[in-house]
DNA sequence: GCCAACGTTGGC
DNA sequence: GCCAACGTTGGC
């Protein structure tokens, strides 16, 4: 099981919007960047991913499950890009802000603080656990 | 294939 | 709204 972290300016697409999808999910399109095409292309099914807003909140609000691996991203003309599906499993119940991630030690070397603008990263298992803890989810 | 100019992202 | 970081574009 590999970990990630998607963001989302929640004017754009909001985990409430993920939530009202169910657990069909909803396809994760629109990324036009080769980093995180590389990531998405890592994706497997079952994989688990941190819900970030970015900035309105800016705060890691909820978690999401990958349901379909990638496949070419229908908005994306050129046909280079991907997308996965992903559907919302549970809200932390206490969201992470950016601000608790880089007072953290052990959170200040996450990728979602060096590069700040990778939409989609990857997250370490303990970085996992440690802000599961902190979320408040088990 | 280098690199300057430009556009976009996202924190502040 | 500003600006730093960084990816992309295009002239040479």
């Amino acid at each position: 099981m590999n970990y990630w972290l998607v963001k989302s300016e929640p004017s754009v697409w909001s985990w409430d919007q993920q939530v009202a999808k169910g657990a069909k999910g909803e396809a994760w399109t629109g990324v036009r960047n080769h980093s995180a095409k590389l990531n998405m292309m890592k994706m497997k099914k079952g994989d688990r991913a941190f819900y970030y807003h970015s900035n309105e909140g800016k705060e890691i609000v909820g978690i999401v499950e990958i349901v379909k691996e990638h496949y070419p991203d229908p908005t994306d003309a050129s046909g280079k890009f991907v997308c996965v599906d992903i559907a919302a499993d549970k809200p932390l119940k206490t969201p992470v802000t950016l601000e608790a991630i880089k007072a953290d030690k052990k959170l200040a070397d996450m990728e979602l603080v060096k590069l700040s603008r990778l939409s989609v990263q990857s997250v370490t298992a303990d970085q996992w656990k440690y802000i599961c803890k902190l979320g408040g989810v088990s």
